[in-house]
DNA sequence: TCCTTAAATAATAACTATTCCTTATAAAAA
DNA sequence: TTTTTATAAGGAATAGTTATTATTTAAGGA
């Protein structure tokens, strides 16, 4: 049969076909302003006050598109995912007392990337996490044990 | 009512208690064994080689435990809890193409744990993770793009 | 040695974060 | 406007892990 295996014209410009919906928009939006690394449920809820039928898996699915895009960055701490705008290279701090993500402005170590590298690694992504008490934590800490 | 509240000697030791089980035992020397970081179903199928009753609840309860008297450790990767017999200061790199786990030797990164104490913040660990791919996966995919 | 006791176990239910599935909806092409 | 199909909503399913409970067993003492 004719055109069969291959793509027309008009199969080509389906595939591509990409819908810009109001979910998506919004759902970026809460991320671009939230600043303290929301997870998708918090992303959900925050998402509700505009959209309020927007559904769990729409923002699941939604952050996970724009996490593959590039446009969000993706946190995993305790085994759950966070969300941030920031897209640049840094890393977080985690406090084990309250939870709080925070940023860290870190220069790359080169020493140890060209160290892995000399084994003929490929480094794709990097990751420092710091796990510990955030000042305010700190500080409570010493109070308590005066 | 006489002696209520506070514990008697008798009490005292009872509460101290500790068993020595054969599950404890193995499971550990299965991690100690394992050189390639295993989950803990993994660390269950080999435990059962030896302990064939053995189940996965109490492979997970001995595993926690074990990492919270620092005989082992814990990395987390893509959401799940691998285990090692190291326990000193290194880190690890993750081939996003096949999996497996491989230790990295890192200087800790002195420079970047002075920035973030300077903000008050108390660091008690620190993870670095690399994601790409190893050796094997890079020429393999060198070959497949000629 | 046998008893006692509570710590640890096996078995299994429950939980939680996330993904998958199906039907319905709606954005964009025609 | 009509058609097409990507995306949405709602809910079921899954995976890894933790909690629960009745049972077993290691350790200390009689």
């Amino acid at each position: 049969m004719a055109g069969g295996g291959i793509l027309n014209n008009t199969e080509v410009r389906k595939q591509k076909r990409k819908r810009n919906t109001r979910q998506k928009a919004v759902v970026y939006q809460v991320v671009l302003d939230s600043h303290d690394h929301p997870t998708a449920e918090k992303v959900y809820e925050r998402a509700r006050k505009e959209l309020p039928n927007i559904s769990l898996g729409t923002v699941y699915r939604v952050l996970k598109e724009l996490s593959q895009e590039g446009k969000i960055k993706e946190i995993i701490v305790n085994k759950q995912s966070h969300f941030e705008g920031r897209t640049d290279f840094h890393h977080h701090f985690i406090c084990r007392s309250c939870g709080k993500i925070e940023d860290v402005e870190t220069p790359m170590c080169r020493y140890t990337c060209r160290k892995v590298e000399q084994k003929g690694y490929v480094v794709e992504d990097i990751e420092y996490k710091f796990y510990g008490l955030c000042s305010k934590c700190a500080q409570k800490k010493g109070i308590e044990l005066e």
